[in-house]
DNA sequence: TGTACATCAGTGAACGCGCGTTCACTGATGTAC
DNA sequence: TGTACATCAGTGAACGCGCGTTCACTGATGTAC
């Protein structure tokens, strides 16, 4: 089964590290301008949260004039929005990519261990990456936007629609009743976010690996007692 | 049992409700500046959170020249942690009263009760006070922080000790046995810090009474199934 | 009891910062004929 | 194929905002003698 133990930094896998260093000088028609402030905002998300995703900020690190944006995004909340929507889809591959790992045989475990797939890869989300994690969350209705995962072989689905898929799966499979689904899904959901939030920001930052991985570990288990 | 379904704004019976104006002139040595503009502080946080309290806003508030308080603060982050730390503290004093007031009589019952009004408590908090409520969580490290409700004659316990208390009361009476106590302050804590983010600032905003209701409930029962 | 003086707790002006946003502009590109 | 011109996508200067913080100041208060 798997467990939250392993939180190393998924960074890599999932996207290329850029520092916050300003581009190259580039011709006059720069030809990828949105594309590229959207990551240079995901860049400043990453590495200071969603308050340092601003137009001077990102057209700085884009390596163009400050206000080159306006061609591209009608105010600095339009650039802040897609940089939450791009953090949030993150989330859902990375969720995503942690359930198709799991390779029990038996049904039931299997379903039982996807389950628990979710919820260690949003904790893991968080913890490895905090900006993103604070950023995903940043702005209200963004969790039901869909990941954008299609892309490269996901199906496209929410974080949100992925814990609904594993919950349903359950009942599928027997394991659970499809009357307890609903609460399942609030306490699951509200478990995991709330022990991401304080592991995080909140008051046990900071806390050492090995308790925060204890931690970790009660919560899905508690989850998991649900049968 | 306590319930969460009733969750009228609490704002009045915990403090008077201020708006934000600024005050009246007074003479020239204040007198209660400091005082006056912790209180301005979180006036400012409950309405607009901890990104609010700010030294000049404070000092407007307090009806003072924006430099005056740099008498009593050595800078901006010293008021933002004393405001968050009375906002934890305001935290504390409503679980508490929560507590107070169950009045089953069966003992186990009783300490189930308590486990049950500290969450509903927690998520009342942050419902009807969210501005507060993300103060209270700004600043890392603040949990510790004693209630001030020894003034007012609560036992002066952090919101985190009260839930401690809680669980150690259900050992005591023998509801469930104490190597579970803390895996089930991690899932408890977390759920209700979970839920509380999610329907405050999260994806979940907005959500009606009655559903919003529903979910409480589903997480205190989810809670509550521990034993 | 009265006066000199130190200290405390305010004031008002100023500096420098990064920000969002707007303006008039200009270089590069695409299209009609 | 060549030229005129519209359009697109950049630039640089400027405005106004609130902020934290510092400076020299002044009014009020308390204390020593």
């Amino acid at each position: 089964m798997l467990t939250a133990t392993t939180l190393t930094s998924m960074a890599q896998e999932v996207d290329t590290v850029n520092m916050l260093i300003p581009t190259p000088p580039h011709p006059y028609h720069h030809g990828q301008l949105r594309d590229s402030l959207v990551d240079a905002g995901l860049q400043l998300a990453r590495a200071q949260g969603p308050e340092a995703v601003r137009l001077r900020a990102a057209s700085r690190v884009a390596g163009v004039s400050h206000n080159a944006a306006y061609r591209h995004f009608t105010d600095r909340d339009e650039l802040l929005r897609t940089v939450c929507e791009r953090s949030m889809s993150k989330l859902a591959v990375l969720i995503e990519k942690r359930i198709d790992e799991v390779s029990e045989a038996d049904a039931v475990t299997a379903a039982w261990a996807r389950l628990r797939a979710v919820g260690a890869a949003y904790v893991e989300f968080a913890i490895t990456e905090p900006g993103w994690f604070r950023t995903a969350f940043a702005v209200p209705g963004t969790t039901r936007s869909r990941a954008l995962g299609a892309a490269v072989g996901g199906s496209g689905l929410s974080a949100h629609e992925l814990l609904g898929v594993s919950l349903d799966a359950l009942v599928k499979v027997g394991a659970i009743s499809a009357h307890r689904v609903p609460g399942l899904e609030w306490a699951a959901w509200s478990a995991v976010h709330g022990l991401a939030a304080l592991l995080n920001a909140g008051p046990l930052r900071g806390l050492p690996t090995a308790e925060r991985d204890l931690a970790v570990r009660a919560v899905l288990d508690f989850i998991g007692r649900a049968r």
